[in-house]
DNA sequence: TGACCTGGTCACCATATGGTGACTTCTTGT
DNA sequence: ACAAGAAGTCACCATATGGTGACCAGGTCA
């Protein structure tokens, strides 16, 4: 399949980027990025119910992986601002045709979730 | 943006599907399926390092969301038959569009890291 | 002299996740 | 009689994940 041939080191991409973008914070951070560079607490507000230390590490692993950029402005008091890079734009892409399809078919995975696990017998 | 609005019992379409296709094994066994129908045991050999208990659960969920089909012959010994319903078929086409991103940009993702932590200093 | 702001880190704790190996049921093969 | 094989399930246990609230620095405002 495409996702071969992979090595220890660097495993399976596909993997590799659903663990990325697949865990509880990377996505929504993503999406609030690629509206406007945004502050660190500015994003804390936008996504709403994200703790700072769960912020903290997505940002953490998102900028070492060359998706975000992280601008400290050595400010009183400091100023840090985050940016997608190119990489990370063009990752949006591909999340969009994802999130058009969950758009659109969001409603039949519900609805057969239903169907299978009727809500109170 | 495209991800509202949305109720409680009908969370974030992209994030529930997120959910499902970011686990540890969902997009192996989609992937195993939309080559050809397999059996159980099939498909623990064709993943490989899947535990019967992850494997089974996996199947469940997919089951439920009706991305995949279930199929019981009352034979001896029973044979069980998963194959990918259309619901299934029409979700590896963004994950396609995906896997291409992961492939072609894997390798600049893998450098950042690299770049950002060296191996042995 | 505090109290507060930003942008975090850290320790603590609860829950979720996932692997292992035993067990099941029925029937066929030796 | 006994093992084997399909397709799972279950209890047990270890690790991963993620929330909470305390704490940090430096400077500013009252």
């Amino acid at each position: 399949m495409s996702t071969e041939p992979f090595t220890f080191d660097q495993p399976c991409p596909i993997r590799d980027v659903l663990d990325r973008i697949g865990d509880q914070w990377s996505l929504l951070v993503l999406e609030a990025l690629a509206e406007k560079t945004l502050r660190f607490n500015e994003l804390m507000r936008e996504i709403g119910d994200v703790s700072k230390q769960m912020l903290s590490k997505t940002l953490k692993r998102l900028e070492q992986d060359g998706l975000v950029l992280r601008t400290l402005y050595p400010e009183v008091p400091p100023r840090v601002e985050y940016a997608l890079t190119d990489l990370g734009r063009s990752i949006m892409e591909p999340l969009a045709v994802l999130i058009e399809w969950a758009d659109a078919n969001h409603r039949a995975i519900v609805e057969s979730r239903r169907r299978v696990s009727p809500p109170h017998p």
